[in-house]
DNA sequence: CTGAAAGCGCTAACAC
DNA sequence: GTGTTAGCGCTTTCAG
């Protein structure tokens, strides 16, 4: 593997005018430029990264940090999408994109302070639901730059984040309901522990109060984002006197439950009844009937994440600021 | 941020003693170690990893490649807990995990160029979907060991490899039905073209001929895996004066389509017709009923990927390889 | 517009 | 057991 020198030997020229060059300095004639490129070229030379990180005290490198044991830190279809939107950012800045499992430790300390103290990485991008106060404080002694993947409600010091516009994305929702004739709708898994549950349900309130609708607090359903809880309550819903004729679901796995349970009663979708859910595609397009589903651009969250981070890379002074992540309706089977 | 001359001077040693201490040569007495120890605990000192890799050669980075673009690549939920696996590794070894997409270019290169010839990376972990000959030879060329997630038969060179044991997983799907009863078993989803499925199309042959039951051609049913595909071939198969009592699924999503053909023709699962289909938990997990599947283990997957890589970033000698993980069986409700 | 030389932080051969 | 020193491949003053 030929080095700088080697380049530099061969077009007669010193190092640090191959160096400029490389740089593309305004400096260097077009002539000598031209030549030493086409050497390189000839040469089949590449800068070695690792020399020019330790001169430059830079790793040219961005950390995804996930917690993989935990299902719900990136859902797995979440993830992958979100990773798509970061790399491509990361790449056309000449970046490297690692990605580390918080949970691992190497030297008796944790992988960010692993690749942190080592110098590893200059900037961090990860889920709200594992930056604890903690690892902001860490983060930020260290003056290391890092975005949330998620709104952080729970931390009392001020973040980057980008996040879904959940509560836009309920509004919508509701509102499409609505117009589809739509009457008495259901908002179904509720958990106020969620921030962005609250934001949905805010969405969903607001868009009814804003139409001249009172919520009824009996269709508002407070419970967890599963299968089972799904079917559940959706049936306890039809049992009741006030009979909603759409439905909301603010989390996704719910919805097949209460599909079931729709069907179940013999109520035919969406003539009876409408549903909308949010996000994942592919249980979306596998259930019969297919969602209607409120769909977020996840590439588009990853990538602004980036867009953030590499500010805040690039310029130190760089506020911490949120950004919302706009929705839109994906028409499916399970609204009119 | 303190270096290592900082460290040698506040112990009053030379630099090389801290680096030895650092890297628990043998050849330091046990008094200085742990004083300079403490005293690398007082300073908060971390070796700079960019100035090691640069002294050693080493970038201490593996790479996972994948096509972000294409969802065969790595289908979404089969890369997370892949990643996991070799993630684990990985950080036991004290390297980096860099994931890159193989679209992405820089500088007029593809990203492996660019890893490659930057000397960003020491190894690459990649899936057999996106591995082509023009790889093989560049990474042969430049001498970084890399492993296949996935048989490469398409392949004239030889390469090393990880892959579910296919045949082995059909054949148990197979004995399984068998053994509860079901005589008359589909195979649906049959692709020539893909090697896992022609593995998978193997077990179920070899299981039946075992048994001393002959394969019946009109219960093999090539076709693509979709949700629709299914439907509609179960439906035919259904038709037929020759009804199965059970049938395997090829690949996963069609079994989501198989089951509604199966309900709609007033059949019950598992009591009329049995089910077994391959991976993909959530989707098996969410359908009514819950749909008995071959499982694979993906983080074991991608942990043996990588140690098959490291041993060949340690030894440059190793032979290329192949090694299937083996599978389970995770009862559901599709079968008796 | 180009070159010489110092230095980024670490390791390892060679001394003692 | 420990220190001295050269060097990994690059960038960047400072000179000219």
């Amino acid at each position: 593997m030929s080095n700088i020198k080697d380049v530099a030997k061969a077009a007669g020229v010193s190092t640090s005018t191959v160096s400029r060059t490389i740089n593309n300095s305004s400096s260097i004639s077009k002539e000598t430029k031209d030549r030493i490129f086409s050497i390189i070229k000839e040469m089949n030379y590449s800068p070695n990264s690792i020399a020019k990180a330790l001169t430059n005290s830079k790793s040219y490198t961005v950390t995804l940090l996930v917690d993989v044991e935990d299902e719900k830190s990136f859902q797995n279809p979440f993830f992958y999408e979100i990773m798509h939107g970061i790399e491509k950012l990361v790449y056309h800045k000449e970046f490297s994109l690692i990605v580390a499992n918080l949970n691992t430790t190497l030297k008796k300390q944790s992988v960010l302070e692993w690749l942190v103290k080592g110098k590893r990485t200059e900037g961090v991008i990860l889920p709200s639901s594992i930056l604890t106060s903690a690892i902001v404080e860490e983060l930020k002694r260290d003056h290391v730059p890092f975005v949330s993947i998620g709104e952080t409600t729970q931390l009392k010091e001020s973040v980057s984040w980008v996040d879904v516009d959940n509560k836009k994305g309920a509004e919508i929702a509701t509102y499409e309901l609505l117009d589809k004739g739509y009457k008495n709708i259901a908002f179904l898994g509720y958990d106020h522990t969620k921030n962005f549950s609250n934001r949905r349900y805010e969405g969903y309130s607001n868009a009814l109060t804003s139409s001249g609708i009172a919520v009824v607090p009996d269709l508002v359903i407070e419970c967890g984002n599963t299968k089972d809880e799904g079917y559940t309550q959706m049936k306890k819903l039809l049992n009741e006197k006030n009979v909603p004729d759409a439905v909301i679901c603010a989390d996704n796995i719910l919805s097949i439950g209460a599909i079931k349970a729709i069907q179940e009663a013999g109520l035919v979708i969406p003539e009876n009844i409408g549903l909308i859910s949010f996000d994942n595609q592919q249980i979306a397009e596998l259930s019969y009937p297919t969602i209607t589903t409120v769909h977020v651009d996840l590439y588009e969250m990853g990538y602004q994440a980036a867009k953030l981070l590499f500010e805040m890379i690039e310029d130190p002074e760089t506020r911490d600021q949120g950004l919302l992540i706009s929705t839109s309706l994906e028409n499916r089977q399970t609204t009119k």
